[in-house]
DNA sequence: AAAAAATTTTACCGTGTGGTAAAAAATACG
DNA sequence: CGTATTTTTTACCACACGGTAAAATTTTTT
């Protein structure tokens, strides 16, 4: 039983795990230094220590904030559900989270790239038991005649894949097209195209 | 005019390039050390440093290279094409290059995600003259009826965010499946799955 | 208001990291 | 072979970075 947060604690470890994703996010736990975090937080290098001990520290929180996060929009989905409004619905989450916590999706990128040392230990059974319900899900529409035969992994990695890309290379998207999911119109256009893909990709 | 490469030359240039793109492609270009690629390619960094002057240098030359390997397999469109079979071979290429060059495709997303500030400079208006042909060629189809009405720009988007994410989170996907690119029937099911999907989902 | 506790600042320290200088060793060339 | 040139090693340096100690300040509690 650990004694009640103080008002500036709970403010200042905010602050921290706010400058944390974003230089994080940036730079990767390797690259990102303290002194960026505290600059970005703005408070001193110390006093940032004050409230966690290490980057290590910083690190593991953001990541686990930010996992909790991602994990919260990737809910199960059920063999009795409609096979489209099902998709539409969780393409739809995954797009609104890219344009919310850009920001919590690189971070979680550059720990996969770094070879995800962390994250492997903080969700590898939960998450791979999670695919495994939703793969069972798909299987049983396959079987029910609901959608296509295709490989249920392969469509979740597909919207994954897609829906995370245009938080984590936004910057190029940006440079090509000079629009980012903040601008509403082309949220919707990227959404909906992508939404409308997938479905006839693979409903019947 | 310069002076002809000698042999030992070429040969340590390379390993360095070699051990460059693996170190960046974990760890970005802040993140990243000249220890580490020196370690990586069996040399002292001294010795590397007499190859290539600093680590900006180093991370200049990797990045040119594996941007000039990535550049190669995004091939124009040409109207007159058959869109499934540009389509089709497309997809398969970007798949052959994630398979064959995950690690150049990771230094890609590294350099993305710290901004692409290096990057902007090498191929800003190169990349956007090769997707504008491209979004035409799309428009063309579209026209002639030979596809579904979709956003060009958005099938371009999704086809590079699946083939590339097959090598960027490899390391999630080895931990979720057990099975990476490498694996001979994985790579045949991930790329059938994806061209099926895919296709399905804009040729009418 | 005074004491106690929490927070912030100042001044550091050891190590890691990017990079250099110059000597030693290896290679190429007449 | 001996000389010129290229390559590699050894020994460093300055600064960035992660982190600590302790004093100074602010906030909370009595």
């Amino acid at each position: 039983m650990q004694k009640k947060r103080s008002r500036i604690q709970i403010i200042n470890q905010q602050k921290v795990l706010d400058a944390g994703t974003e230089v994080f996010a940036k730079y990767g736990s390797r690259g990102a230094t303290i002194d960026q975090i505290a600059d970005m937080a703005g408070m001193s290098k110390p006093n940032l220590l004050y409230y966690f001990s290490s980057k290590k520290d910083i690190y593991r929180a953001v990541l686990e904030h930010t996992l909790n996060k991602w994990l919260l929009c990737l809910m199960e989905w059920e063999e009795a559900g409609d096979p489209k409004e099902t998709i539409t619905g969780y393409i739809d989450t995954k797009f609104e989270f890219s344009r919310d916590h850009a920001a919590a999706s690189q971070v979680f990128a550059n720990e996969i790239l770094e070879g995800a040392p962390i994250l492997k230990g903080l969700l590898g059974e939960d998450l791979k038991r999670l695919v495994g319900e939703n793969v069972r899900v798909i299987e049983s529409w396959i079987r029910a005649g609901k959608i296509k035969p295709i490989e249920p992994v392969h469509l979740i990695f597909m919207i994954w894949a897609v829906t995370q890309h245009y938080a984590d290379f936004s910057a190029q998207i940006e440079t090509l097209t000079g629009k980012t999911l903040k601008d509403e119109v082309f949220f919707r256009q990227a959404k909906d195209s992508v939404t409308q893909i997938i479905l006839n990709g693979v409903l019947k």
